[in-house]
DNA sequence: ACCTGAACACCGTTCAAGT
DNA sequence: ACCTGAACACCGTTCAAGT
């Protein structure tokens, strides 16, 4: 019955979005939880955000400033955006569904090109190294991510009880594959060489 | 009022939810949608399979029976791969996910690493070079679903007016190099030579 | 312009009941 | 064992109304 100010704005909004989809997950991101947490109804939040995919497209750009500034090395920008993505799996997941074209990414991506043409790369070198070190940081992310709570067994029907020892086999050898950060760097250093400036 | 058997199984499910996935995309994928098509209440569905979430895992892997059978070549199973999730978007996001650790899944790694391994390669090299292949196939593909809808201009509120053309420009050319085959053919043979069997 | 309250059309899942 | 019907605790979003 109030409907007076409540000092609401797309940051705060975007801030409180960002604490509960790290605390609950992708999942546990809803609307009404968000206007929750601000005080405030579900309704209120659509006078500053064109709605729910909206709203994670910002949390997705907005976590990106966490991210250390682009300088030279590429190398250090897409490890801290993979350590970030495994502590933050939900962000991940988001990244996977969502187009990434908000103004922090893009200024990342800008950042990103220069310093590769910097190193004497042309600009289609350029954009096909960053693609490939981006898209290996992405997929290697959610695939640790989904590797690393070594599930039960038993729980796929239609597994051949006789083979689960080997079935284990394989899940442990990819298991420690997907948490071991130097075969990440090592691939990183691969897609960098990977396009000489013949 | 009936209750008399259906036909009703595990697989008769899956496929109907394959069905309605590929139609209606991942969001289109609701328990009383399947049963709709199945002609069922969707209570009938949990005798068969423990919830929507292991639905989706039992969707996953049933779809990777379409690929073809890893031979020697790693290369044309993740090109076949890479082109089915690039067709089917709502697969590579149920993918980034899912632990993806169903039967069809884990017999593709165990033939996979017995290919790396005729080739020469230890059991860790065989680990880390199937795990770079499958990472970077799955990144390259949420990337490239994510920018080939080439978006309009001014969604993102914060993007500076005047920025709008390089903006423009950088997106342009990571889209060109996203839905680049032939990036995507070279990076896997970068990652198939990156670890020799020294 | 900013917010509320009620309502609509959905969800996944539990539970008692039927055959 | 297999299925139904009603119900519970949620969703996102629209819309008329209030200040």
């Amino acid at each position: 019955v109030v409907a007076r100010a409540a000092g609401l704005d797309m940051d705060v909004i975007v801030s409180a979005a960002l604490r509960i989809v790290d605390a609950d997950g992708l999942d546990g991101l809803t609307m009404r939880r968000v206007s929750a947490a601000l005080g405030v109804t579900a309704m209120a939040l659509y006078h500053h955000v064109d709605g729910k995919e909206r709203l994670l497209d910002l949390v997705v750009d907005q976590s990106l400033t966490a991210l250390p500034m682009i300088e030279d090395d590429l190398r250090d920008f897409f490890i801290a955006l993979h350590r970030m993505l495994v502590a933050r799996p939900a962000l991940a997941q988001a990244m996977a569904a969502r187009p990434l074209e908000g103004p922090v990414a893009t200024a990342a991506a800008e950042r990103a090109l220069a310093a590769l043409r910097r190193s004497g790369f042309n600009d289609d070198q350029a954009a096909n190294t960053f693609v490939s070190m981006f898209s290996y940081t992405l997929g290697a992310s959610l695939y640790r991510i989904s590797r690393t709570p070594l599930r039960a067994t038993g729980e796929f029907p239609g597994v051949d009880a006789d083979r689960t020892p080997a079935v284990h086999r394989v899940r442990r050898t990819l298991a420690a594959s997907a948490t071991d950060e130097q075969r990440f760097r090592r691939v990183l250093d691969t897609l960098l060489a990977g396009e000489p400036p013949h």
